[in-house]
DNA sequence: GTCTATATGGGGATAGAC
DNA sequence: GTCTATCCCCATATAGAC
């Protein structure tokens, strides 16, 4: 891998383990077996990196609920699958994350890519959710984007009750309250 | 207010705004106008100021959390007025931020009040919703614990939305979401 | 492209005077 | 109790040699 790519990518390890303001240049450079010049020499510096690396995270994200949000199955089935699907829940979400970081919410540049790849999420899940709704599947009085929200805002916060709780049993309990509210009757 | 005081309360404060990761000595010791020395007369460090300032912010949070469940109503009523209970959104969960920190979850004496009280908050809600269920109010399959993880996750995860977003909107969607698909049949 | 040198300020704390 | 002095190391670069 060349130098720009290691250094991306410890960047990338290491905003999701500690954070923008947890993560400093010397930090990455070592992480990447990089000398200091050469960081400065491939990139303007922290922030420049950062926005390379969490760019690249978004897109990764958003290619990987795509894949798991266009499988078979109802719209319930798919909407289990993302809430299902494998996660390394005690490390959270690499993009959710960042929204706790002061220095990251202060930069409008910083904050778009994950504003925008959760945004899209819910309005990717809406859709899943409203074709549910549609094929009678869900209660018709229930507001699509509600709901597409809520499933969101499970998931992150099942991160959090996770790294609380030093395990991943309390993500894996919101999910199921969540699927049992959202299972259509039979 | 004393000195102690003081700095307690500004490391409440920094510590919401900014992680412990983010939050300096000195800017604790600005904060509450006092000195270098002063600081660490009352306090052995910065760990152990964070513990008392944890501490403290984790009973608040639960004595008001028990303020509102106590309250009328049904359980449904009940669980409405918490998710609907006026919040700071935008600044997000002063405990549950903690959790994104990584020196705080590499403490077990950090992480412990973070810990206990996002518990506690699950069982007194499970509670709450168990007794809903035996009066009929929700449907009987479901089950009062991960209904209550449930809860507590999409307030954590909706904070999580509006801090993206830059906006309270997305955290009330979810909740609004979450209640809908709590409502009691009529 | 990568390295070493150098710089300024902050992080986190101890020591001892007042 | 509070203040100032001092310490060492890290954060975040810039400059210029190789």
């Amino acid at each position: 891998m060349s130098t720009p790519e290691r250094l991306i990518e410890s960047t990338r390890e290491l905003l999701w383990e500690r954070g923008y303001v947890g993560t400093s240049p010397k930090a990455i450079q070592q992480h990447a077996g990089a000398g200091q010049g050469s960081m400065y020499h491939h990139f303007k510096g922290k922030p420049d990196l950062a926005l390379t690396a969490i760019r690249r995270t978004a897109e990764e994200m958003r290619a990987t609920a795509e894949g798991v949000l266009t499988g078979p199955g109802t719209p319930y089935d798919r909407v289990e699958a993302y809430l299902r699907r494998e996660r390394d829940v005690l490390r959270g979400c690499p993009l959710g994350r960042l929204t706790m970081d002061p220095d990251v919410i202060a930069s409008e540049e910083l904050r778009a890519p994950v504003d925008e790849t959760l945004d899209w999420l819910r309005e990717r899940l809406a859709g899943i959710v409203e074709e549910g709704r549609e094929q009678g599947q869900f209660v018709p009085s229930l507001d699509a984007e509600e709901i597409a929200a809520t499933i969101v805002a499970t998931v992150q916060g099942g991160y959090v009750l996770a790294r609380a709780s030093g395990s991943p049993a309390p993500f894996d309990t919101a999910v199921r309250g969540l699927l049992s509210l959202l299972r259509p009757a039979r």
